[in-house]
DNA sequence: TATTGTTATACTCTATAACTATA
DNA sequence: TATAGTTATAGAGTATAACAATA
């Protein structure tokens, strides 16, 4: 019973994270790219690194790789934090805004894909069970 | 709204995924390790490399390693299939069916810590939500 | 010619440990 | 001494391509 709800999850996550590579493929982002792409997006103020690894539930170490591709594709830019020298803004750059947009439309395609055989009622009721589990408020 | 689903989806199986791991490791199996016992196990007649990629959902030449490592551990053996031989057989051993036992406990007790929030009611309500996305019979 | 499985290789995601610079 | 981030390394999971053996 419990084990038949755990295989249930762990496939529609599979289908998820495949569904999202393909849409973030051509978009030249992978999904934990583009995932960190809309958490530095949607700050304000600019994230630390330590801040994104907390978001993403990660460990600071795992953060730079996917910093340094971000950079790398210019879509962030690390500044130094004036305030602490030790600490590291990211800032988007404006090319990383507009493929941010992309990437928030890639994802608003694939969950809809995924998710469309729910009426909004059950995807509603989805929504909180879930929330349960995950141990947030409801 | 389905960005929302979607990223709670996507923590609970990594809850799941990790809840596995530890419960898994002193058993000296993988997730994907136990998994893949598990699916030999409970086959029958004895499966082949490709039935059990299939059941995986990856493809053959990642079913490879898995089976290797189960081999090693002396869980799993392969042998010739006689009715077709290009094909290997995967047979449990009776350590591999003591093994399995065990992992079915730390499955169930994984899966039951995670979930011990929702009612039985609840549990079935997911199922229920999660099995008409994964497109099978509710 | 098609199927089964493997060798070789590579990429994504994540982790621990040790180090540097700064506080 | 504690914090922020990095270099170095590793392991789990998965993939494509090329190949051998068999059908």
């Amino acid at each position: 019973m419990e084990t038949e709800l755990a295989e249930l999850v762990r496939g529609v996550s599979h289908r998820l994270r495949r569904g999202y590579g393909e849409r973030f493929g051509p978009l030249g982002l992978t999904p934990g790219q583009a995932r960190a792409l809309r958490a530095i997006a949607d700050a304000e103020p600019p994230l630390r690194m330590v801040q994104l690894a907390d978001l993403l539930r990660i460990v600071p170490r795992s953060v730079t790789p996917v910093v340094d591709a971000l950079e790398e594709a210019g879509l962030v830019r690390r500044e130094v934090d004036p305030a602490n020298r030790r600490s590291t803004l990211l800032v988007l750059t404006p090319e990383g805004r507009t493929r941010y947009e992309q990437v928030r439309e890639a994802r608003r395609q694939a969950a809809e894909e995924l998710f469309s055989v729910l009426t909004p009622e059950q995807r509603e009721q989805l929504r909180s069970l879930l929330s349960l589990v995950e141990g947030r408020s409801a």
